[in-house]
DNA sequence: GGGATGCAGTAACATTTGTTACACAGCACT
DNA sequence: AGTGCTGTGTAACAAATGTTACTGCATCCC
């Protein structure tokens, strides 16, 4: 595991605490659609992740879902951060958004870390700050812009976490990561392809101009 | 200064660190509608609410404007803090809702105390925490909520931070803070007000049950 | 082949929100 | 009283998004 930790992390982390992940944390390796974490539930450990890409939802009381941003390698979910230090529950859902490789922390050993290791704390810091732009720039395109935008965003910001111009989802996946309806959704991705930024096939949706 | 300090922060922080605060912290009163932040500009020190309220707003390209949330007595800005951590430029925009008492603390002292202060690192984790939480639950307004529901929350926040039942906003402001057009408030407003939630006067907006 | 199923295309319509335009009321100032 | 300004009410319309219903197409299974 300590190459694929170092692989990843050595820029971040001084050697010691590298070892130290070595030692405390598992390697975990999920496909494509498992749910990491549920809405509402206690965590117990924090993912570091290695390869692959995690997608942050939001979900509201009656089931409808949001899509908040993508995680991928190199990054840590800062809710799991903050659920951890401040023993909240969580407040989102974490599904694999493809195969992914992660490594899996003790919570305990959290708080420890921030007060030991400088790298860990700015690692932290660094995180939240992520995430809270991340937060924000979701907050932009919701409110900024209307949803043929918000949808080609949406789009190019899947191929970026898949590295892949093809995505493989129907219409009404994405209507479900949109919070809208399978029909908007078709509406629209008619309207991107007619104006040539996608082109369109059964199951698949290829986006052109990246 | 000490004394307000230790009113509104003593179960926070340790003497220690209440003493350097009132040491090298500089204390400002700023009366509503002032600018504290402006977005782009880097930020020179963070700052503390003694008392008073902060909005915090998002600004676009095109200076159309969306209210984030709002701070409150005990409160700090999570974009101030991963400014300041990360020397970033800031991604928001603060006016005081009130008039204000604040304690500005230079951005040097803040990682230090980082490193020095566990009781400091627990407030900035948990200011962080905070604003995450409080950024989703914007989100959860804007993509889950109608315009009539937004505003009624909205006008309730703005009644608890303002602790009075008279919201005195023209409706071009609350406009502007919920990033619609004055006549959609005008419209649903007269509609709370038939629906008994809200009752219109020139100037001013009493709400009903809080 | 025949049927069942899931996905996509599309029309028709409803609802919500945004826009433009104008009337009028309250207030300040002269 | 007359003038101008700002804030509010409202109608009429436009645009964006949501909903319902129906179609056909591909695939899978029998």
């Amino acid at each position: 595991m300590i190459q694929e930790i170092k692989n990843n992390y050595k820029n971040l982390f001084e050697d010691e605490l590298l070892e130290e992940i070595n030692q405390v944390g598992t390697f975990k390796q999920v496909p494509e659609g498992f749910e990491l974490i549920k809405p509402g539930s206690y965590i117990k450990s924090m993912l570091l992740i290695i390869s692959g890409a995690i997608k942050i939802l939001r979900e509201d009381n009656d089931g409808d879902e949001l899509l908040l941003y993508f995680l991928e390698r190199g990054d840590t979910c800062a809710m799991t951060l903050s659920c951890c230090l401040g023993h909240h529950k969580s407040e989102i859902k974490a599904i694999a958004e493809t195969d992914a490789k992660l490594i899996m922390v003790p919570i305990e050993k959290m708080e420890e870390w921030t007060t030991k290791y400088k790298s860990w704390r700015n690692f932290v810091f660094d995180s939240y700050h992520k995430r809270l732009i991340e937060a924000i720039e979701t907050i932009d395109s919701i409110a900024f812009l209307k949803m043929d935008d918000r949808l080609l965003k949406y789009l190019k910001d899947k191929t970026k976490v898949n590295q892949d111009n093809i995505i493989n989802n129907t219409h009404q996946e994405i209507a479900y990561d949109l919070h809208t309806s399978r029909v908007v959704i078709s509406r629209l991705l008619k309207k991107l392809e007619q104006e040539g930024n996608v082109k369109l096939n059964r199951n698949n949706i290829e986006v052109i101009h990246i």
